[in-house]
DNA sequence: CAGCCTATTTATAATTT
DNA sequence: TAAATTATAAATAGGCT
């Protein structure tokens, strides 16, 4: 999306591969939070990272 | 985001809000995939919506 | 490294068909 | 009313600090 248009593939570089995952699993969870909020919708995500660290969102009940 | 902004609270109009959550369940599963591909990552998303219909993604492995 | 910057791509709210 | 359009808000890639 930025700078440049990139492909939909495995990031290679280990280090851009983790900025990229902070960034856009911050939005991911943003976004789900706000699909919850908007439509009255229950959402559960789950994230392991490839390192096999786990994140998680709910929207709460 | 696009015409107008909008605040992040319920729609109140039911038609308005079942059109968004369409739109915005699709774009939340197109960016969860990004983020599986681009990070190598394992990711599951669950989702109800108001009217308890379930819709899910999961990254294959 | 964790954040900031910003040009650009992407998502999407309102409108039109 | 569902689908397409389009103007604009939001996300973000790469660079910099």
């Amino acid at each position: 999306m930025a700078r440049e248009k990139i492909q939909i593939r495995k990031i290679d570089n280990t280090t851009a591969r983790q900025v990229t995952f902070s960034k856009r699993r911050r939005g991911l969870f943003k976004k789900a939070e706000e699909l919850a909020i908007l439509c009255d919708a229950q959402v559960g995500l789950i994230i392991f990272s490839s390192t096999g660290k786990l994140f998680e969102y709910s929207s709460t009940r």
